[in-house]
DNA sequence: GGACGTTCTGTTTTT
DNA sequence: CAGAACGTCC
């Protein structure tokens, strides 16, 4: 059966895989079949008798690990669960847990994403009286984030002389105080943030002999794919996890990283020999991929990065369509075209929509796209948007969740004290933060202890803490004994969430409850999958796992077969492929960004995501720019790529279209850049502002096609009316692009108009 | 503590 | 432009 699989491969393949003992580095082109030699690496060791607990393998999508096990699966039949694999981040959040109390941790210790972190900090700043640009959160958690990687404690910053200066050039002399102080923070909430998984893991390798030495005789198997994304903790955590075996096996492509902006190390990658001095180098050169047209042009641009590993991508694929370059006057041009030209190649080429991707610099370009795809009833999917755990309603039942299970959760606390309404207001939160400080507790132990602390609040709000306090333990006594499922719901129903999103009945609100009924089914299905000879399937073990799920963890087995046009980021489009790619954006400063164009490495990373993005495709890629861009209300000229440049004329056609200026681009540029009045006026019916009431808006495609309700968009009317020359009334349709929609207004006496959303703000009330 | 309105601010990619 | 954050009034 070995034999069998193996001769799938060709000779490079085979080699690396047959390649099991000591250091080896595998260059694997775009395209090269690198999932594939990892997948039977793999096998080829487990069919070899190789314990699967022995092996580690390191995935840069929960997603990617959990393909490749049902592929191994798939080879060589059981064993294939055991094996460890997953992200970083989430195995070593599970190595965390079975050893965090050697760091003073709890096993139930919380993870904390940026929004908690941001949170977190926010306060901090706050509570130190610092409020100034130069501390906003997002940029305080960067630099935070750069020195855990770096794996540096608030004490080695300290005694850092050029990091202080650093800071103090950029005007944050406290930084250092509020680095301290956020990580003693998270350590008395029992959290830890994205970058603690990888630094305390670190850590605890360094400082606890005993822990390294189990881990290293246990792993005897180490493999990491996307090795060219790795920072530099991630690099020391394999470092000394491979001390003792050096069996281990990086994958990578140095021309495919992207991600030097979270601290990725390209040098991981070039100076891997130099690390392991044994290293056997294997180079997957063949591109099984794309057609001649896509790999040269590909090969002809990262060519001009000087930072490389020399190989040479070829194919033996045919010669293939060239590389179609295109120009639109607008962004909702640029978008139309995409979209017409999608649905021209679904019927040329007897395509399906999900045989096509449109891929983009920043997820604010999507927006054009989706209007277009819509009103050509072209069905499309964002792949990695906004995760479904992100949303508010799903955070705010899922703060419940942590709190329950880890009580100094300060930022789930945070969340829910409050919510539903209960009578615990900022003030007192605040007090009892100033109190936790004071006595160095948590806040949970000030609420818990509220009369002893003699904090400086109304009877009535200690009556309430003292109450809010029971509720929680009242759920946490069942969390042994409750599934997930079961404890989920009773928790929803009596925290009171359910009722309050019961009660909004606004097609948001219906909506929010939805979200929330779906996250009890994923609990449902969570608590009826589970093995019914293993542990019971609590709360805590679903919990254990979410923190670290990237949004396509998520409903995946409905959504991957739905026959959908997936769009995305460049980012997000590593490692896949699709027959047409298209991308769209190909304007200076924007492809190449901006904030990426000061220094030689900032671009050359611009380049390689420019390189990943064209060699995605298998049969043809297409590209376009705009010379105009609508941002923040203004329409911006722009420039073509100058990437565009690099890519070798044999391999390109232009097709630059002059498609007539459709009407909302001339719209669009002949109005004031901010308007300050309405520019429509209708017969006044009711005018109080508090009166307002509207009902629902829904966007229909202009061919009179099915509503789409899916697009709901909350809008004010009637905001900064002037001289009364608007009226409210029921919003009964919506189309067009925003935000020069018209929708049809119906009013008290019946009449129906249609009104010119360019100016109007509307909101759905009740 | 909530409703409502004004002002500020963002402007890259994400585990 | 759109959403967050803040301020004001009840």
């Amino acid at each position: 059966m070995e034999k069998d699989f193996l001769e799938e491969l060709n000779t490079e393949q085979r080699a690396a895989v047959m390649a099991t003992e000591g250091p080896v580095m595998i260059i694997a082109g775009a395209g090269s079949g690198k999932t594939r030699v990892l997948t039977y690496r793999i096998a080829h060791l487990l069919n070899n008798g190789a314990d699967p607990y022995s092996i580690l393998s390191l995935t840069f999508t929960n997603k990617a690990a959990r393909e490749m096990k049902e592929r191994i699966a798939h080879l060589v039949g059981t064993g294939a669960r055991d094996i460890w694999m997953g992200t970083f981040h989430s195995t070593f959040a599970r190595l965390l847990r079975r050893e965090a109390h050697k760091l003073g941790y709890p096993p139930n210790f919380t993870i904390y994403d940026s929004d908690d972190s941001k949170t977190l900090l926010k306060s901090i700043v706050k509570e130190l009286g610092l409020n100034d640009a130069a501390y906003k959160a997002s940029g305080l958690l960067g630099r935070i984030s750069t020195l855990k990687t770096m794996l540096l404690s608030p004490k080695d910053y300290l005694a850092d002389i050029q990091y202080m200066n650093e800071d103090r050039a950029a005007r944050r002399e406290h930084f250092g105080q509020i680095f301290e102080t956020y990580n003693k923070r998270l350590f008395k909430a029992s959290a830890m943030d994205f970058d603690d998984l990888l630094y305390y893991t670190n850590i605890l390798l360094r400082d606890h002999p005993d822990v390294l030495l189990k881990y290293q005789n246990m792993f005897k198997y180490i493999m990491v794919d996307e090795y060219q994304d790795t920072n530099f903790s991630q690099y020391m955590i394999l470092r000394q996890l491979a001390a003792r075996h050096l069996n281990i096996c990086v994958v990578g492509d140095d021309a495919q990283s992207i991600y030097a902006f979270r601290g990725a190390n390209i040098q991981n990658i070039l100076n891997f020999q130099k690390h392991y001095p044994d290293t056997q180098v294997f180079k997957l050169e063949q591109n099984y991929r794309s057609t001649k047209n896509i790999v040269n042009a590909a090969n002809h641009l990262i060519s001009k990065n000087r930072d490389q590993l020399q190989k040479t991508v070829w194919t033996s694929n045919d010669e293939g369509e060239k590389i179609r370059i295109t120009r639109a006057f607008s962004d909702s041009e640029e978008g139309r075209q995409i979209a017409q030209s999608i649905f021209d190649t679904r019927i040329s080429q007897q395509a399906s929509n999900k045989e096509f991707a449109i891929l983009y610099r920043t997820n604010a370009q999507s927006r054009p796209l989706e209007e277009a795809l819509r009103k050509l009833n072209i069905p499309y999917r964002i792949y990695g948007g906004v995760s479904f755990y992100q949303r508010k309603e799903i955070k705010d039942i899922m703060a419940y969740f942590r709190l329950v299970i880890n009580h100094n959760d300060e930022e789930a606390l945070r969340r829910i004290i409050n919510y539903p309404v209960r009578g615990i207001g900022d003030t007192t939160f605040d007090k009892m933060i100033v109190s936790a400080n004071d006595n160095d507790v948590s806040i949970w132990t000030v609420m818990e202890n509220i009369k002893d602390f003699n904090l400086p609040v109304q009877s009535r709000a200690i009556e309430k803490i003292t109450e809010f306090v029971t509720l929680i333990k009242s759920f946490a006594a069942f969390l042994p004994t409750y599934t997930a499922h079961k404890l989920a719901e009773y928790i929803a129903t009596n925290s009171g969430i359910m009722k309050e999103l019961y009660q909004d009945r606004t097609p948001e609100g219906i909506n929010r409850m939805e979200n929330v009924q779906e996250l009890l089914n994923g609990l449902k299905d969570f608590s009826e999958k589970a093995d019914p000879e293993g542990p019971i399937p609590t709360l805590n073990l679903f919990m254990e796992d979410i923190a670290l799920l990237t949004s396509e963890d998520i409903n995946e087995e409905e959504e991957h077969n739905s026959d959908k046009v997936l769009l995305m980021t460049i980012h997000a489009a590593k490692g896949l492929e699709f027959n047409y790619v298209y991308l769209g954006g190909l304007e200076e400063n924007l492809f190449p960004s901006q904030m990426a164009i000061t220094s030689r490495e900032e671009l050359e990373e611009e380049r390689r995501l420019f390189y990943v993005a064209i060699t995605r495709a298998k049969k043809q890629a297409y590209l376009s720019y705009s010379i105009s861009r609508y941002k923040y209300g203004n329409s911006l000229s722009c420039e073509p790529s100058r990437f565009l440049e690099e890519l070798p004329e044999e391999c390109i056609e232009n097709t630059i279209t002059y498609t007539s200026s459709s009407s909302d681009d001339s719209y669009r540029s002949s109005f004031p850049k901010t308007p300050k009045a309405f520019n429509v006026s209708l017969p006044v019916m009711q005018s109080p502002l508090n009166k307002k009431k509207l009902v629902s808006i829904s966007k229909a495609p202009l061919s009179g096609a099915p509503v789409d309700n899916s697009h709901l968009k909350t809008l004010t009317v009637g905001m900064k009316v002037e001289h009364d020359r608007f009226g409210m009334g029921e919003v009964i349709t919506m189309e067009g692009q925003y935000p020069n929609s018209k929708a049809v207004v119906m009013f008290a006496n019946g009449e129906k108009k249609q009104l010119l959303l360019r100016f109007a703000k509307i909101k759905i009330l009740e």
